[in-house]
This record gives C-alpha cells, structure tokens and sequence, in this order.
DNA sequence: CGGTATCCGGCCGGATACTG
DNA sequence: CAGTATCCGGCCGGATACCG
C-alpha cells in the first residue's frame, strides 16, 4: 500500500500522467511540458511508470532518434483521480494560502532573535 | 502548484487524511492507525495539515492532556479526492505488482558482478 | 535527441532523550 | 499523553560531463 501511495506521493509522477492526458509525447516535449523537471528526474520518473504499466516507451530508430511516451489503459483509469486531485488543488489554492498566512501570523514563531 | 501537490504528495498527509474519514481521533490513536509513522513524523504531519486549514486541532485541557484531531469541511472536500485514490491503489495494486515483476524480469540489470 | 554516469550538498526522517 | 529537541545517516535530486 504505501509502495503504491508513494508512487502517486510523487509529484513529478502526477504532473507527467497529467501531461499525457490526451496525447502522446516525446522526451524533449515532457521536458518542456514539466516545468522545473530536470533530465535526470525525468528519465527516472518516466522508468518508473514504465516499470508500473502506467505508460509505454516507443523508440522509433531514426535520426535524430526519437521516443513517444504515452499512457496505457491502466494509466488512463489513475488519470481520472489525479485530475480531480488537480482540480481540487487549483480551486483551493487561494484558500490553501490564505490558511497558510493566517497560521503563520497568528502561530508566532518560537525563535526569537 | 507544486506546493499543493507536494502537500499531497506526502504519503503520510494522505494516510492521516483517510483515517480522519469518519471519525475524530486523538494523537496515540492516530499514532497506531498509521502503521510505521514516527512520532515525529505524525507531528510535523498534523502540524503541516492543521496550517493548512485542512483538519482542527482540540485541545483538552485535562490530565492526562488529550488532543483531538478533525477534517475540516475544506479537509473533506480532499477526502473524496483521497478515498478514490486509495481504491485505485486497493484495486490495481496486484495488476502494478506483477508488471513490477515482469519489466524486472525482462529488463537485466545494466551492472553486472 | 535522448539518454547514462558521477559527484555531492541538503534535507528527510528515524532514534533517542527530555518536558508540561 | 502529547509533544519538543537534538543528533545524524541516507538518499533525493541538481549540476555537470559524456555517449549512441
């Protein structure tokens, strides 16, 4: 269970199923697509939801070489829960932060310099 | 964005999250609701999730002291969210296991003894 | 273009000890 | 009971260099 949980626990996961919602990218596409994604995080991200069936590498042997990442049948049934989970993260961002600063202000913080 | 996904994307916000589901629980009972979470894990957990706006923390002025965790309504809105989640995890949790299996079992290991 | 390989600083999180 | 404080090892992930 937390094996599983830790796979959607990571954001890049999340952010790279949601990209492929309703097509199919090449390596340098998703890297432009993830902001802030660095290539090392992307190739390890994209082997890991290769690994768990949640998407397909397809190499195609031409050049410059080229390779399209798309989501499989069992990608596409958590791409459901991770847009709503988008969805409720975009309508409550501005709440969230609220929250945040309220805390923050009322919440003194405890070093004192 | 990438600060409210990383909210979700702690494994233990969600753990603790599910177990509030239909219940106030105190801090010991969470502490053994969520299997293999430190103390001070649950701690940071709750304090995070409470700044957040997402649960209240109670406490009860007695001896011993008594603390109660609960979602709030902005927590419960997450919870569906979550619960869908935790049944795609329930429901493809074998199907991920033997792709696991079978992508290391096709693809050798790069470094070899 | 789409990767590996390697180095390494930072912070995540466990263990332990102490407190109101 | 429900925390805080402190130490510290491990691994996460960025930067960089190189390859088919």
């Amino acid at each position: 269970m937390l094996q599983i949980l830790s796979l959607i626990g990571d954001k890049w996961s999340i952010l790279v199923i949601g990209q492929l919602r309703d097509r199919t990218l090449r390596f340098s596409e998703l890297h432009r697509a993830v902001k802030g994604i660095s290539q090392r995080m992307l190739t390890l991200t994209l082997r890991q939801l290769e690994r768990d069936g949640l998407l397909t590498r397809t190499v195609h042997p031409s050049v410059p070489p080229r390779v399209d990442y798309a989501l499989t049948p069992l990608g596409a049934t958590l791409l459901d829960s991770v847009v709503a989970l988008g969805e409720w993260a975009t309508a409550h961002r501005q709440e969230i932060n609220d929250n945040r600063r309220r805390y923050d202000a009322t919440h003194v913080p405890r070093t004192r310099p």
